[in-house]
DNA sequence: GCCAATACTTACAAAATTGTAAGCTTCTAT
DNA sequence: ATAGAAGCTTACAATTTTGTAAGTATTGGC
């Protein structure tokens, strides 16, 4: 939970107001979200362990935090199979789709100045 | 300084070594970043107390460390004028201005979404 | 001598994020 | 009746980021 009073909060809220670019960066900023969404576009369909299992070193309390966001911004859905034990299954929504061309150049940029740096 | 032992440092590590678009958040997912680098997409050059002051809330401290991390990361140049008092002016570098197609990309994606959730 | 101007630093506090470990639910197979 | 499976949830602690306010250096003008 955040103090909506905070001058970090009031940042935050006028810089997603303004700036696009910065709406962006919240959505996608965490710590896991960009490599769930680029699972998800490689993959199709994913249950909950199977992505615990591909990103690792995230906890299941992360994961479950990070998924729940995406969902509320109505990047991915959530398909719940109602069997015991469940299964739970993750896909992105058109939206999330519509981002895959921004995060691809977002990965080519990145291996392309990590070389460049580490060749300095 | 970051505890280089933590499982939060690690994480980050691995995720920055192996996702070449978790290395470009890592760059400019910062709270300001995004902003100054805009910023001087539009004007050219700028001094500290000019971006202090288009870039509405943001604190000295916050202003001189981004600014910091991003020189360090080879993304801008800071022109020191040798007068008092001092005049500093910041710049992008070459690999800085590499940037801009996907930093246009990710500002429109953010307009794009924007309406679209704000329409729902 | 004293103040103002600019671009920072610093120390400390507040807030936010992330990690750890345990627990919950519901049915099914043993 | 007991254990186990999957997908979470919770409480609490550690870590990390951000904010606040004050201070520093240098020199020209009053």
């Amino acid at each position: 939970m955040r103090k909506q009073t905070s001058t970090n909060w009031l940042n935050e809220e006028r810089l997603k107001a303004t700036c696009g670019m910065a709406y962006t960066l919240n959505l996608i900023g965490d710590r896991w979200k960009g490599s769930i969404l680029w699972a998800l576009m490689e993959d199709e369909r994913l249950r909950f362990s199977q992505l615990r299992d591909l990103l690792t070193g995230i906890s299941e309390r992360m994961l479950a935090k990070q998924l729940d966001e995406l969902e509320e911004d109505q990047l991915i859905n959530r398909i719940v199979h109602p069997e015991v034990p469940p299964r739970v299954e993750y896909e992105l929504t058109e939206l999330g789709h519509s981002m895959k061309s921004m995060l691809e150049k977002m990965s080519d940029w990145g291996e392309m100045h990590r070389e460049k740096i580490e060749n300095n």
